[in-house]
RNA sequence: GGAGGGGUGGCAGAGCGGUUGAAUGCACCGGUCUUGAAAACCGGAGACGGCGCAAGUCGUUCGCGGGUUCGAAUCCCGCCCCCUCCGCCA
């Protein structure tokens, strides 16, 4: 959600900056503010006239205590409640669109959003073996067991099996503990949520086709633990000194795919279900932009202890996100398709999810409490992880070497071949 | 799922149609007292929005949303949440 007071004070500005999008926000922005100077015009008159009842209200009831009748006041009050209640009706005929309409604009990009992607860095060797290259379905065999997962729930489903299994289970106890080491707290969160929390974090109505709901309930299964990270402090007000607040979230991610029929089929690259540490913070706003970079830092730092060769992407404004100010991609090398794919995201996402969840902070000094930013970051998606570490780590014989900083928490050596 | 009880300021807890934004206690902030602290006493203090340079002022706010009324924390309806008992269950 934007500020409104922000497109009041400066539209122009508001207007620029929603362009470099790319969308056709415009004729929504003007919808806004023209409701908005109705609202205005509205309001003060409304107020008006709640004074003036307040007062008679005193009136009414001293006269009664006196034990003196109050009818005349009672009858032009009675007026009076009748035109502000047609006032009240009016001003919630606004609302009914001013609401909707604000809520439908996406965050003002950061002006060091790329306009196009840009590449920022490319860490370790993008490489192709000497011998005939494997895929991740290859080497898994059936520890990647994508027939079965289709016969029980359809297209991109899998079971996960055996030693892949404990290789998941490592991966994600060595990810929770660096994260500790962070600052970090771990977090398992509900993944059914209700539709506010979805709205809170921009999912609606941005991205409706992707979301999975229930056909009884009015709950939906998150896309991603972001949503349930973001309404931990929903409604508070968190003292000053208590920032910045870190956690890291780890459940499953449900995802639709509508819209992606016949893209990245082969495989778990794109699923309906996957596992996922997120990592998701609270923050002063003029601390927003450094964290962001410390987010990118982590991501980078567990994908260096993984070996997994990979580069940054300064993602473009128009492929931002409803709530993203700024985002960066972090994707691995993959031999087998011989480019990089997206594994890691982190997005800045200023005050825009904070404002829609209501979170705000009282800066240290006991001034008035302001919105605060919120950030998240991908730790470890942990099926294209999986699918990153096989086919870098894939040897001749069809065996994988798996990353040694897993060892300690269970993980093999060494994968055997299919 | 069935039967009850309940959601009031940071916390606890009164109020149950009228000068109640809300008693009282605790916590908090300032002051007096004290060598200093504690205690005691005095005072202050919620959040959001409008107007205003400011002081201030008006409106909203007693889980959320509607309704009744000149007037709702108080009455009615819907929703959400919490607690107790029963049933079911990993």
């Amino acid at each position: 959600m934007l500020d409104i007071r922000l497109i009041r004070r400066d539209p122009d500005a508001v207007r620029a900056a929603l362009a470099r999008r790319g969308e056709s926000d415009v004729g929504v922005l003007d919808q806004v503010l023209a409701l908005d100077v109705r609202r205005r015009e509205i309001l003060p008159r409304l107020e008006g006239l709640r004074a003036e009842q307040n007062a008679a209200n005193q009136a009414i009831a001293a006269a009664k205590k006196a034990g003196e009748g109050a009818e005349e006041a009672i009858a032009r009050m009675r007026a009076v409640a009748g035109e502000a209640k047609a006032l009240g009706e009016e001003l919630a005929q606004v609302d009914a669109q001013l609401t909707p309409a604000l809520s439908q604009l996406p965050n003002l990009p950061d002006p060091t959003a790329a306009p196009e992607d840009t590449v920022l860095k490319e860490v370790g060797e993008p490489w192709v073996p000497d011998y005939e290259v494997r895929d991740h379905l290859t080497l898994a065999g059936e520890r990647i067991d994508m027939e079965r997962g289709a016969r029980l729930s359809g297209s991109r489903f899998a079971y996960l099996r055996g030693d892949l299994v404990r290789l998941e289970l490592s991966l994600v106890s060595w990810t929770l503990d660096l994260l500790a080491e962070q600052g970090f707290e771990p977090v398992i969160p509900p993944v059914l949520v209700r539709e506010e929390a979805l709205f809170g974090t921009g999912m609606l109505p941005d991205t409706e086709q992707q979301i999975y709901r229930l056909a009884d309930d009015d709950l939906y299964l998150a896309g991603t633990s972001e949503v349930a990270l973001a309404s931990l402090h929903a409604g508070e007000i968190l003292e000053g000194d208590t920032l910045p607040l870190r956690y890291a979230g780890f459940s499953p991610c449900f995802r639709r795919e509508a819209g992606a029929a016949g893209k990245d089929t082969r495989g778990i690259f794109r699923v309906h279900q996957f596992d996922k540490v997120e990592m998701f913070s609270f923050v002063d706003p003029s601390e927003s932009a450094a964290e962001h970079e410390r987010l990118l830092a982590i991501e980078e730092s567990i994908l260096q202890a993984l070996g997994i060769p990979y580069r940054v992407v300064n993602i473009a404004v128009d492929d931002l996100g409803a709530s993203a100010a700024k985002k960066y991609d972090c994707e691995a090398w993959l031999p087998s398709q011989q480019r990089y794919r997206e594994l890691t995201s982190t997005s800045n996402t200023t005050d825009y999810q904070a404002r829609r969840l209501d979170i705000r902070h009282r800066p240290t000094g006991g001034m008035k409490p302001e919105i605060l930013h919120t950030l998240n970051g991908t730790a470890v998606a942990v099926g294209r992880t999986l699918i990153a570490i096989l086919e870098n780590g894939q040897q001749e014989d069809g065996s994988v070497a798996l990353p040694a900083v897993l060892g300690a928490y269970g993980a093999p050596a060494v994968l055997p071949p299919a």
